[in-house]
DNA sequence: CCGCGCTAGTTGAGGTTGTCAACCATCCGC
DNA sequence: GCGGATGGTTGACAACCTCAACTAGCGCGG
């Protein structure tokens, strides 16, 4: 059928969209870590993490899909700058818990404002469309 | 106006859903640079340079908002795997320009491949919505 | 209880990325 | 042609990232 070779079309067209869009927020992205003494590494390892909850190192391995040994040092880097605390953890002594510090949870705060906001190119958009976008996106991603 | 709140909610909402949506496909691309024998970096500067027409390196260099010694290095390793070509500018002594091989063009097909490749959520919309968000975005990026 | 396999995290080696400063060759305006 | 600006390379240095090896601790089966 014509229409599923449209379908496709339309997909991908959208999807290759998308990444120019997030192309566009790079040079933003870095220039904030620079910005909070951070290396982008260590900022979307921060972004990662969750005050709310203590996270063990694995799953923040898992999550940034890298290597234990590699988060090992992101760690170190943000525990030097007093940004996360390591934490024995009670129900087994070899795993340690990511704690984050008030101070962190600041920083982290900043980082999302800054991840979070919205480019140009969205924000122009009319309330229509940026409610329909929201909501097949929303359907999308259940 | 609680209109006007509602929009900002609703784009940002929009634009964080987008965000999941390449965290997802995050793992698909680094398999690819390593099935293909490049790290990241020299495939998204693969990525950046055009078949049809020789690059200057200071070119790539925006391209990739990174510093021109950088590309030097990225080059290189695409040059060493026959990718790349240096050849010089007949109007301009200094500058080199960057002919991507035959080779390099299949490399480069397969790497949009993947990289353009729909993410599963994407593709598993309906019809009306795939050709929704194409033109809502089409309008965002004009 | 003990040994064995498994897991969490660290360490060290090695290669790559990325920035900065210094440098050379070249262009171009004066 | 001189002098400043530009394209590209080099070297130094810090960080990233993976792999292999290691330690410490868990937990199951005998």
């Amino acid at each position: 059928m014509a229409s599923t070779v449209k379908h496709r079309e339309a997909v991908q067209e959208a999807w290759s969209l998308v990444g120019r869009l997030f192309w566009q927020m790079r040079p933003r992205m870095l220039s904030v870590a620079g910005e909070l003494g951070l290396t982008p590494p260590q900022m979307f390892a921060l972004r990662a993490l969750d005050p709310e909850r203590p996270v063990p190192m694995r799953e923040l391995a898992m999550e940034l899909h890298c290597d234990s040994s590699n988060v090992t040092g992101l760690v170190d880097g943000l525990e030097a700058q007093g940004l996360v605390e390591r934490r024995p953890a009670e129900h087994d002594r070899r795993v340690r818990m990511l704690v984050v510090s008030e101070r962190g949870a600041q920083v982290r705060r900043r980082i999302n404002e800054v991840v979070e906001e919205v480019p140009p190119a969205l924000a122009s958009l009319g309330v229509e469309d940026q409610r329909a976008l929201r909501d097949i996106l929303r359907r999308a991603l259940q």
